[in-house]
DNA sequence: AGCACGCCGACT
DNA sequence: GTCGGCGTGCTC
């Protein structure tokens, strides 16, 4: 797509605007004439649009009823390669251009003009008397080094009021300059001496470097577990690209991380980078897609949708835990990061390192086959001291219904306390019973907004849906046969967990680490850093736990339900399970008591628990990837979700239906579509939902099969459908 | 997405 | 007789 060219006033140019029509629109280019790229505001219909010269008009629509662009924004042009990103994009999640714009121009004013801020420097003259104050700002502006400083600034380094600056603006010892408010980042500095690295993290290093030397393309899967010193190996990275002059971007999974690893940056490079993600405040937001555009931003550090930043000479994309599934957009425009970050590295002969200490099977699965290289580091400290690893087979254990904590796990437990150190129990849980059943009718009490059922939450004394977070009162009569008195919590959750435990251990100190029973991150991570001194003996955990804390004194971590992960039709639950399982686990014995991991489960034979316990990884990839070949899905078949939604149930059953008959064009390219089924939220907001599920060859061409499939059957207007490419969730 | 146009039911 | 429901279609 190298075609930028200039379009004098008047020439037909045709526009991709913001708004959700599905195909661009003739304008004549304005009055100072335009470039391919330029960020353009236009008339449509009554009102004014965002949209983006796209190239020369198409023709095709009456010549005089055409509208000249109203102005041309103060952005640096899209550059072709974005241009290419979005398309190719926007062809792979079947998303409509207007939407891939959307996600490109996500500043806030973009479209209004640039805010001025007043600033003050040097100027020729020399004030006629010279007084102490005066002196004192005239230095304060050599300290400056000719850069300009806001007034407030001048005036506070001097220590002198703001009438003293103004007085020396009159006699022209000083001069005022209008500047733009959003100004560069500071600098980074990629030459300043890194920290001492090991022989195994300097040799991962330089192949890192040396693939950015490359300025071309290429993906490495750079495996470690936590603690191998992932972050300084391709901070190495980092520092290559930015030593070249190029931009860099880091991609981090979650908000609560970006902090501390503004502060490495900072420690490494001088100065901290710029920050993307729905956090920020919009002045930031602004400052940030504009330096971003202009190159007054080195490193940008961000959640999922800074890949979508204006990017003028970007070298390097980092995806950090590349495993964790918030990088797939669950709604709106439905893509994943790790994959679009591909994408995009390939259009500019850019590199991508996907960081992970447990990869997804996907990146695995690319780098086994060549298309990603691979680094693997060595834990820092000898080798890696993994725990001992045991399944309890709860199916011997002696084990009433309304208890979970077998036995066998209850001596292992006992045996810490005297010893003094920590135990771990593991259930991903939240709340005190996931079931809420009436013994008089059998009836469970669900949700009146989803059809999910409402988790029992004694600490809140309520039910909560963990789906769309509505909450009531727990009732005393059922809802159903209005008897009194026979609602019974089923099933554990991690509160209900806490009150076994101090009835098993009453003179143990407990602590419950779960998201609801934290109002903020900072209490959660006094908490945390309490617990590790030793400020608990059992410390009861959700998957909150699973996420890289380390604990010096706790040396048995017990999974209360390993087979939790395992059930269901989500076909990367055995993936997802042993990722966890080893996370947890990497818990135990980090120090110098070696650990013990304890596995409660009714199918020890199952090969993810058979794989977890053998602690070896590529065992689990290779049967893993085994299934998946076998049953053709990804990363060895493709498979894309279609979920309809409508107020109606009958409605969207029927078209859905009628979807299914219709598979002619999928039959084409020997795929298979799956449903109608009522989708894993069945209800949303009033709105029901079913889902279609289609498995196609790798090699097919699913995406242009899918468009012509669905134009085939005309939708009502009420009724919605989504296509999601690489569908994560299926529960 | 908005906004206009347009064709059928319950009101002053 | 009109006011207003939201189905359909257009925006360069």
């Amino acid at each position: 797509m190298d075609d930028t060219c200039h379009f004098a006033p008047g020439e037909r140019v045709c526009v991709l605007t913001t708004q959700p029509l599905d195909r661009m629109l003739d304008y004549r280019a304005p009055e100072g004439g335009c470039v391919t790229g330029a960020f353009v505001e236009c008339s449509l219909g009554p009102r004014l649009v965002l949209g983006v010269v796209w190239g020369p008009g198409e023709g095709g629509f009456d010549a005089a009823k055409l509208r000249p662009i109203a102005r041309v924004l103060d952005v640096p042009p899209m550059r072709d390669e974005m241009r290419e990103f979005l398309t190719r994009a926007a062809a792979y999640t079947v998303t409509p251009m207007s939407s891939m714009l959307r996600l490109a121009t996500r500043s806030p004013g973009l479209g209004n003009p640039q805010s001025m801020r007043r600033l003050y420097q040097r100027g020729g003259a020399e004030p006629d008397r010279m007084t102490d104050a005066r002196a004192r700002v005239l230095d304060a502006l050599d300290e400056y080094a000719g850069m300009p400083v806001t007034q407030s600034e001048l005036s506070e380094a001097a220590g002198v009021t703001p009438s003293v600056v103004k007085g020396l603006v009159k006699l022209g010892a000083v001069i005022e300059v209008e500047a733009p408010r959003d100004s560069a980042y500071p600098r980074l500095d990629p030459h300043l001496p890194g920290p001492e690295l090991t022989e195994d993290q300097t040799t991962a290093a330089g192949a890192l470097t040396a693939g950015v030397a490359s300025q071309d393309y290429g993906t490495t899967l750079l495996r470690g577990v936590t603690g191998s010193g992932k972050t300084e190996v391709y901070m190495e990275a980092v520092a290559a690209c930015l030593a070249q002059g190029r931009q860099a971007l880091v991609l981090l999974p979650e908000i609560a991380l970006t902090a501390e690893f503004l502060t490495r940056v900072e420690a490494r490079f001088g100065a901290r980078p710029a920050e993307w993600h729905s956090g920020v405040t919009m002045t930031e937001r602004r400052r940030c897609w504009r330096m971003v555009a202009e190159g007054g931003a080195q490193l940008v550090v961000g959640a999922r949708s800074a890949l979508f930043l204006p990017f003028q000479h970007l070298g390097l994309i980092i995806v950090d835990e590349e495993h964790d599934t918030s990088y797939k957009q669950e709604d709106g425009v439905l893509y994943n990061a790790r994959d679009m970050a591909v994408l995009r590295a390939s259009i500019l002969g850019a590199q991508v390192v996907l960081a992970s200490a447990t990869p997804s099977l996907e990146s695995w699965a690319n780098a086994e086959a060549g298309k990603y290289a691979r680094l693997t580091l060595a834990e820092r400290f000898g080798p890696a001291i993994l725990p001992e690893m045991r399944a309890i087979d709860m199916r011997v254990e002696d084990l009433p219904g309304s208890r979970w904590i077998s036995p066998t796990l209850q001596r292992a437990v006992t045996d810490r306390i005297r010893k003094g150190e920590q135990s771990l129990l593991f259930l991903n849980r939240r709340g005190y019973a996931p079931v809420t059943i009436c013994r008089a009718c059998g009836h469970q009490i669900g949700c009146d907004h989803c059809d999910a059922r409402m988790v029992e939450h004694r600490f809140l004394k309520r039910l909560v849906c963990h789906q769309c977070g509505e909450t009531k009162p727990m009732p005393t009569v059922c809802p159903e046969c209005e008897v009194e008195d026979k609602l019974a919590p089923v099933g554990p959750g991690v509160e209900r967990l806490a009150e076994e435990v101090a009835g098993l251990f009453p003179d143990a100190r407990l602590a419950v680490l779960s998201s609801d029973l934290f109002g903020s991150a900072r209490a959660l991570k006094a908490a945390i850093v309490q617990i590790a001194e030793g400020g608990a003996d059992i410390i009861i955990g959700t998957q909150l736990v699973a996420k890289g804390h380390n604990f010096p004194k706790l040396t048995l971590v017990g999974v209360i339900d390993a087979d939790l992960g395992l059930q269901g039709s989500d076909l990367r639950a055995a993936e997802r399970t042993f990722q966890l399982m080893r996370q947890v686990a990497g818990r135990a014995g980090r120090v110098e008591q070696p650990g013990e991991a304890l596995l409660q489960t009714f199918q020890p034979e199952h090969p993810v628990i058979r794989a977890i316990l053998s602690g070896a990884e590529e065992p689990f990839w290779k049967a893993e990837a085994d299934e998946r070949r076998h049953a053709g899905v990804p990363p060895y078949g493709r498979l894309a979700g279609i979920v309809l939604s409508a107020p109606d149930v009958q409605q969207v059953f029927d078209i859905g239906a009628a979807l299914a008959r219709a598979d002619g064009p999928l039959r084409r390219i020997g795929a298979q579509v799956y449903g109608p089924a009522p989708a894993p939220i069945a209800r949303i907001r009033g709105r029901h939902r079913v889902r279609l599920l289609v498995k196609a060859d790798k090699a097919a061409p699913l995406q242009a099969a899918l468009i012509d499939w669905v134009a085939q059957v005309k939708l009502p207007t009420n009724l919605r459908l989504s296509i999601d490419i690489d569908p994560q969730s299926f529960y």
